[in-house]
DNA sequence: ATTTTTGATCTATTAAAACATATTTTTCAG
DNA sequence: CTGAAAAATATGTTTTAATAGATCAAAAAT
């Protein structure tokens, strides 16, 4: 397969992958199976045209076609339209390394204290959380949670600041679920370049 | 088929025809055999990424992804890229003027004197300069040419005019010919908007 | 543990690509 | 200007590969 076209599979992918959308749900936006995707993004096809044009629609690209001696000129807007979302993403980042040690903590309590409904309810709004873009002034929310997590492990006294931050959480979630944009994982719009998030835990 | 697709079609057939190339020049270049570069053109099919950029590689132009937010940005430099090489057009369609002239001419010489070799040599010398862009400066040595060709048919007495002439389009054949980038018929990098340019007489 | 979700694989169908051939357009001599 | 030769483009046919649909395996969620 030509160097293009592979480039292009890794384009779609990325996109797709930042976008937060499984293969599914872009196939359904653009009118391809599933199956045509995964294919598509192992480059075990030479896809159409009208194919490629409705999969980077759905993800808010455009094919064009530019002269050779406009090529730079168009990877440098290509990039900054991408780092104008940079910003998002990376926090988005951060609060996954966050999201993810508040879930360390909780499971550790819950190993000291498997009956404590607080942390079962805790455990629950955290993977909530994972679903969106959490922008950084709200990581703050995150890391108490974790420390009250942990307190509880080593003194399992007094649930109410599970409780505190369980309520914190759940404030935080319904902000973030009514957030105007597309708050919903991170906004995106990408470059031609990879970027291979460790979307993954 | 799509907007998108039948879009894409005209561009390529433009850059195509920018460049003076015939479907089946520009299918050797690209390994797609001619009829298929002519169904591509009349949006009869739905062609494959990788032909699609096969084509578009040989007629200067790379296949790009752009964030939808880059589309405006980026439209102004593919015009601009456009833009940068029309003074060459223009002066291929005046070099076009005086090769016609010259044409004449030299059939008219012919018509007075048939059997003049030198005349069928300067009509396939004029021929062969019709398949490049002539850069302004060069326009002289076809005029000559064609005066030579009409002091000729009114003397007959000395062809030694004509094979100075011919030697002269020749010298500037091989020129044209050996150019380092694109000369070969006017250098192109089109956008996606038509240009038709009247490349016939 | 099981139910859901996600991504990969297999089969049947359909359309693109390759090859040969026809048609149209251009060129140029008489 | 007219007709023949050549070039350029278009149109059939066959072959090959993309696409749609169903099924499967792995991972995640509850």
């Amino acid at each position: 397969m030509a160097y293009t076209t592979e480039h292009i599979a890794h384009t779609l992918r990325d996109a797709r992958k930042a976008r937060g959308l499984s293969q599914r749900a872009l196939g359904a936006k653009a009118g391809v199976p599933q199956s045509h995707i995964s294919k598509i993004e192992n480059g075990a096809v030479d896809l159409r045209t009208s194919s490629l044009v409705e999969l980077a629609r759905v993800l808010d690209l455009e094919l064009m076609l530019v002269p050779r001696k406009g090529i730079p000129a168009v990877q440098a807007i290509v990039r900054n339209s991408a780092r104008s979302v940079f910003p998002d993403v990376e926090s988005h980042r951060r609060a996954l390394g966050d999201l993810k040690r508040l879930q360390a903590a909780i499971a550790e309590a819950l190993q000291a204290h498997p009956t404590t409904a607080e942390l079962a309810q805790l455990q629950r709004q955290a993977r909530e959380l994972r679903h969106f873009s959490i922008p950084s002034h709200h990581t703050a929310s995150i890391r108490n949670a974790a420390a009250a997590a942990r307190a509880f492990r080593d003194n399992t006294a007094d649930p109410s600041a599970l409780r505190e931050s369980l309520a914190e959480l759940r404030r935080l979630r319904n902000a973030l679920a009514h957030a105007p944009p597309a708050s919903q994982v991170a906004e995106t719009t990408h470059p031609a370049y990879s970027l291979d998030e460790d979307d993954r835990d």
